[in-house]
RNA sequence: GGCGCGGUAGCUCAGCUGGUUAGAGCGCUCGACUCAUAAUCGAGAGGUCGGGAGUUCAAGUCUCCCCCACGCCA
């Protein structure tokens, strides 16, 4: 038995994640879990809320809540939303907990004894009236290059030119709009990420079944310019996790806090502290049993620099036996109907949104076998609609329809007894098992699209069958041959169930249990699975598994989410 | 501007280290069936693999140049 450890790159805090965020990390990574655990491997799937920094601290201020406080509410309001699509997380934990404040602190430290960590004085601009430092992008200004009289201190987004804070002619709080601003100077702890380029740079090469868009994203901030820089990893900041070294106060450090993607990362860690405090080492630390782990790591793209260079230089900066991730499935970005989605401007359909429409089961289908695996993809509601009748309705759902209503017609509302299996029978078996074998594949290659496609054809293959040996016919002269027939067929429910549980955890349910069985095993043996349901096995016709979606719905919902949310 | 990823049938995409008549799903046309959510199954039409040059006995698959789309960064 493999034990998998599988973390999906954590969603922040600021509110509900659109499709886009979830087919690019947490799907994905449910997918492979749910596989892994239905395989009989020993799983650990872990993820959290990044709940640090100042998009937090802004989104709470608008809520009027203290930052704490609202986190907690949306940390809820996520892990609601999860579970109601099916992610399985075994722990699904917060950036902020007690746990990940005190690792966050001790991997400092131990950088800083590594030598790995420099003390760098800069300048910031703090606000008097905000009485907070403002990171660039919450400074606005008159742009010095155009004149575009809302350029911010990172940017102008009119000219698109680079700016510095201080470049800007009248500068003001993006917050308040106050223009009572100086510049301080301020201490702060960089990552020396430079230090470790070459061990960095020499492991990225070791990785030659990476997906092309990981390794060359790592290459890229390796190699690029002057290769790889230090980043700064604290903040002049309320919320987050206070600067320490290990448990030590860390002199001219006091009231700062790490910068949001050092601490993150680490939570993936924390997290499992958080779900289990006397049983998370044997999946983190190598000298305590971890060494039989492989960790998966799954994200958007924009997530890869973080996980294949800073936190990989934390944890082998640390000099400590912590567990370093063994493969990175990146995805690229889900558009929606001609443009991006977007969190901050509300485009396109979000996670509540989604659910209030249709089941899960229907959005993981279309958003895996869609998934952005060799490019950007895109979600339109025509598209969507046709993926889910055909695949779903038309080829799963009404196979299990016609099955099921058959033998209750003809027969009764169990198994039916009589006749044998022939050579068309050995066939299906042959063809299926083919088809299994290549569907396992691509799931242990997280090859997402074909996996689904692998899923499909064995769904197909029923179709086949009962369409060539056409039990409707063969009753008429031959009721035992028809019997042996829908015998197969109403087999093939169950495999098709545990099958596709990966994918439509929901669905598979109610087939089970239409089909009246607790067995969920995996068909290793195709011919094997196909005799677990025996004769006089009594099932019920379960309910239309998917109903399609109208040309009505899809044009109200297009319509509804054509603007923007709220 | 630099870099990255793409540009393959009407649409969405597969095509590993170059090798017989370039594949799938959907859509379309025709046919079969009538158990089923007007579902299913079969057959067929449809592509000078973005453009150009080159390497090779042989290129969608390698090299160079160009064009287009998207993204990241400065």
């Amino acid at each position: 038995m493999a034990r998998i450890l599988i973390t999906s790159a954590i969603p922040y805090i600021n509110g509900i994640k659109h499709l886009g965020n979830l087919v690019g990390s947490q799907l994905p990574a449910d997918l492979f879990a749910r596989f892994h655990r239905a395989r009989g491997n020993e799983v650990m799937f872990l993820c959290a809320t990044d709940e640090h920094g100042t998009p937090a601290e802004l989104a709470a201020a608008k809520a009027g809540k203290p930052v704490n406080e609202y986190c907690a509410e949306m940390h809820a309001i996520q892990a609601d939303i999860a579970n109601r699509f099916g992610l399985s997380f075994d722990h699904f934990g917060r950036s902020s907990s007690p746990e990940n404040h005190k690792l966050t602190q001790h991997f400092a430290g131990v950088l800083a004894d590594q030598g790995l960590i420099a003390e760098v004085e800069e300048e910031q601009v703090y606000s008097n009236a905000d009485g907070r430092y403002l990171p660039d992008r919450y400074i606005e200004g008159t742009c010095p290059n155009c004149g575009y009289d809302k350029a911010r201190g990172d940017q102008c987004e009119n000219c698109t030119k680079q700016l510095d804070p201080t470049d800007l002619i009248e500068p003001r709080s993006a917050i308040s709009g106050s223009t009572d601003l100086e510049v301080r100077k301020t201490k702060h702890l960089y990552l020396r990420q430079s230090n470790m380029r070459g061990q960095l740079s020499e492991w990225i090469e070791s990785k030659g079944d990476w997906p092309v868009l990981t390794t060359s994203i790592a290459k890229k901030w390796l190699n690029d310019g002057d290769g790889l820089q230090d980043r700064g990893i604290t903040r002049d900041l309320d919320w987050g996790v206070p600067v320490k070294r290990g448990a030590e106060e860390w002199p001219g450090m006091e009231g700062k806090v790490f910068y949001v993607w050092f601490d993150a990362p680490i939570e993936y860690i924390a997290c499992a502290q958080e779900r289990d405090p006397n049983d998370w080492e044997r999946w983190w630390r190598t000298d305590k049993g971890a060494d039989d782990v492989t960790y998966f790591q799954f994200m958007g793209k924009d997530n890869v620099p973080f996980h294949t260079l800073s936190f990989p230089a934390t944890i082998l900066g640390s000099g400590e036996p912590w567990k370093l991730v063994d493969y990175i499935k990146s995805f690229n970005y889900l558009n929606y109907d001609g443009g991006q989605f977007s969190t901050s401007q509300g485009r396109g359909v979000f996670m509540d949104q989604a659910l209030e429409i249709l089941p899960a089961d229907y959005w993981r289908w279309w958003l895996l076998s869609n998934a952005p695996e060799t490019s950007d993809s895109e979600f339109t509601w025509p598209r969507f609609q046709e993926g889910v009748n055909k695949d779903l309705a038309d080829v799963l759902g009404n196979f299990v329809s016609r099955v099921t209503k058959f033998c209750r017609s003809k027969f009764s509302e169990a198994v039916p007894a009589g006749g044998s299996y022939g050579a068309r029978e050995e066939q299906l078996i042959t063809d299926l098992t083919a088809r299994v074998r290549a569907y396992e594949t691509a799931q242990e290659k997280m090859e997402v699209r074909r996996a689904a496609a692998e899923l499909r054809a064995c769904w197909v293959l029923g179709n086949e069958y009962l369409q060539e040996v056409a039990p409707w016919s063969t009753f008429k002269e031959d009721p035992d041959q028809a019997a042996a027939q829908i015998r197969l067929a109403l087999n093939l429910i169950r495999v098709y169930a545990v099958l596709s549980a990966p994918f439509i955890p929901t669905a598979a349910g109610h087939m089970l249990s239409g089909m009246n069985t607790l067995d969920m095993s995996w068909p290793d043996d195709v011919a094997q699975a196909l005799n677990a349901l025996p004769a006089g096995h009594e099932f019920t016709v379960p309910e239309v598994l998917f109903a399609k979606i109208t040309d009505d719905q899809r044009e109200e919902w297009a319509a509804r989410f054509s603007g923007t949310r709220d």
